[in-house]
DNA sequence: GTGAAAGCGCTAACAA
DNA sequence: TTGTTAGCGCTTTCAC
């Protein structure tokens, strides 16, 4: 059922009843009603190709997911994000496309979204501390909004991004206020911008409490399971082992865990053990279940919320960048204890 | 640049552009090859949305993520799967439009997607043994092609899947031939057509070699770490705990494995167990990282594979429903030794 | 081998 | 308050 069938069937013109539908006030109210009633009873829809085609917007987002050479994985994070960003989108009518794409075709993909039109903005995922997408993108023309945040850019850009530094920051005051002298922190891939706040937070405790950070308790490593394996291995092995961990994620934990059952360390006991993550269930040593605030819930609403920033930006044009930064709820496991019930 | 300013540059018709753009055989190559050129040089590309209201097609295909009430996570092997489709999408000229949504919000989205005429075509996710959307979508009339089966219809549909229940068929057989006669089976949530046919796999298998299966030790759970925890610390308490088990999900497995070292049970030494999973690295209980061949790559291949069928299904129009059953790796940790070594 | 012209389904001036 | 008339940017008959 087209708009000309529709308007046909109810003597009317295509004007009135597209105007009718769209909400225009000069209608005549019953008119209106006549009309809705006869496009619901017809289940008629616009074809969305056409209004974009004489409106001139596409009325789509384009998310476009890098993947990194070897980390061949979709991070459940930007899933997390995603699936609150498609909620405002349906709310205001936009579709979502989405491209996931080796890391070298992304700027392709932005380009030809562009060109031909198919969408009126760009979210883009896991931003680097020096990203060569915001110049791209400023130049490009199209509004955008990152998740995340660029460290090094003099360009202008809106973002929206968990507090991953004040997060962070907390975590590591908590372990000093329990005594620890000797805290490591396994982190992320420094590149990426999450990671460096995180460092930076870290850093900034340990500096507020008059201690120096360490280099040699500091890695920067791959989201996985053999990562935290192999460090805890080393630290244990070198004699180097701190009284107490900040692991980056879940996954990376897990290999702690087991290195430490392995070398006969008992979380808790011997190592206070902080996970910062977005899991919903974690066990400690003793095998209780505590419960978690987890930061999945937080990412989940920064989508909803950043693409609702994204939609502003783009139906108003021309404003200055917006910027949100959400508390992020900080993951602690029970698995920590004052320093001195540390053996 | 649209086609009309490209053509006046040229002094051509659109036609003529439009022809020797889209390869039209009847264009004089010289011609053409002045059009390609100045094409490139003016980095033109087709308005998507003229090119659709005209061609009567969106070149886009709709994926719809229906989010379970309790589990409100968007499942990684479906990321999986997406990005080998997506890359399919983009190397055929097609867009790729997601939605996340509630589950009982998803016949709104399949229908409105349908109506609007935004997509030529569905792609079905996380089909349940008696699915509503496979009536749903063919009363709708777009060409859907699911990332599974259906188990429960008589309605035809496309479909491609992983063969879940020949790798639990293996996976099973494996542990009988070491020995083993009280096997467990720690499955997803039965409503969903892939954990059933993991059942069916694992029952074909004990009944195959003579052995009857025990309802007590089949379970049905959430593919989450404290499923696996607690369905563990019963069997053992209860006196249960069979000399081997199958997994259908690493993280039900990190749970299991908790449990076990709790009780002071050994895998490999007190009982063997196989997971299924999507993961890449794995610990058995002696620290050594084994090498698997993972689900994940299969999952990707057969989201490449299955967007390149419904391609199919939407280019022909009219042909039969297309099937495909794919080889799933089974994956296999360390931690199965034959029952005369386990104590 | 090329072009004129109609039309895809809608919106948006401009008239009435 | 309603209708007439152009487009939006492309594809596709149909003529030449």
């Amino acid at each position: 059922m087209s708009l000309k069938e529709l308007s046909a069937q109810l003597g009317l013109s295509q004007t009135t009843v597209s105007r009718a539908l769209n909400g225009y006030p000069e209608v005549n109210e019953a008119t209106r009603a006549r009309v809705l009633q006869a496009a619901a009873k017809n289940n008629y829809r616009p074809n969305q190709r056409a209004v974009s085609l004489a409106t001139g917007r596409a009325m789509a987002v384009g998310h476009v997911i890098p993947l990194a050479p070897r980390q061949n994985v979709v991070n459940p994070i930007m899933a997390e994000f995603i699936a609150g960003a498609s909620h405002t989108y349906r709310k205001m009518g936009y579709e979502l496309t989405l491209t996931i794409t080796a890391e070298e075709d992304a700027e392709n993909i932005y380009r030809s979204l562009a060109s031909k039109r198919s969408v009126d903005g760009f979210m883009v995922h896991s931003p680097l501390r020096n990203d060569y997408r915001i110049e791209l993108l400023n130049k490009i023309g199209l509004p955008f909004l990152v998740h995340g945040r660029v460290a090094d850019t003099d360009e202008s850009y809106s973002w929206i991004d968990l507090d991953n530094q004040g997060s962070f920051l907390k975590a590591t005051q908590l372990l000093i206020n329990l005594g620890h002298k000797k805290i490591a922190l396994i982190n992320g891939n420094e590149e990426l911008t999450y990671a460096w706040h995180r460092k930076l937070g870290y850093r900034q405790a340990l500096l507020a409490a008059g201690m120096d950070f360490d280099e040699e308790l500091e890695f920067s490593t791959p989201l996985t399971e053999s990562s935290g394996y192999s460090i805890t291995r080393e630290l244990v092995e070198a004699g180097k082992m701190p009284t107490a961990m900040i692991v980056s994620s879940y996954i990376v934990a897990l290999g702690v865990r087991h290195a430490l059952a392995e070398c006969g360390l008992r979380i808790r006991d011997d190592v206070s053990v902080i996970t910062h993550d977005d899991e919903l269930s974690y066990f400690d040593n003793a095998g209780s279940v505590p419960q978690f605030t987890s930061t999945r819930s937080s990412v989940r609403e920064a989508g909803l919320r950043g693409a609702q920033m994204l939609l502003d930006l783009i139906a108003q044009g021309e404003t200055g960048p917006q910027q949100q930064l959400m508390h992020a709820e900080l993951v602690i496991g029970s698995s920590t204890a004052p320093l001195d019930s540390h053996p």
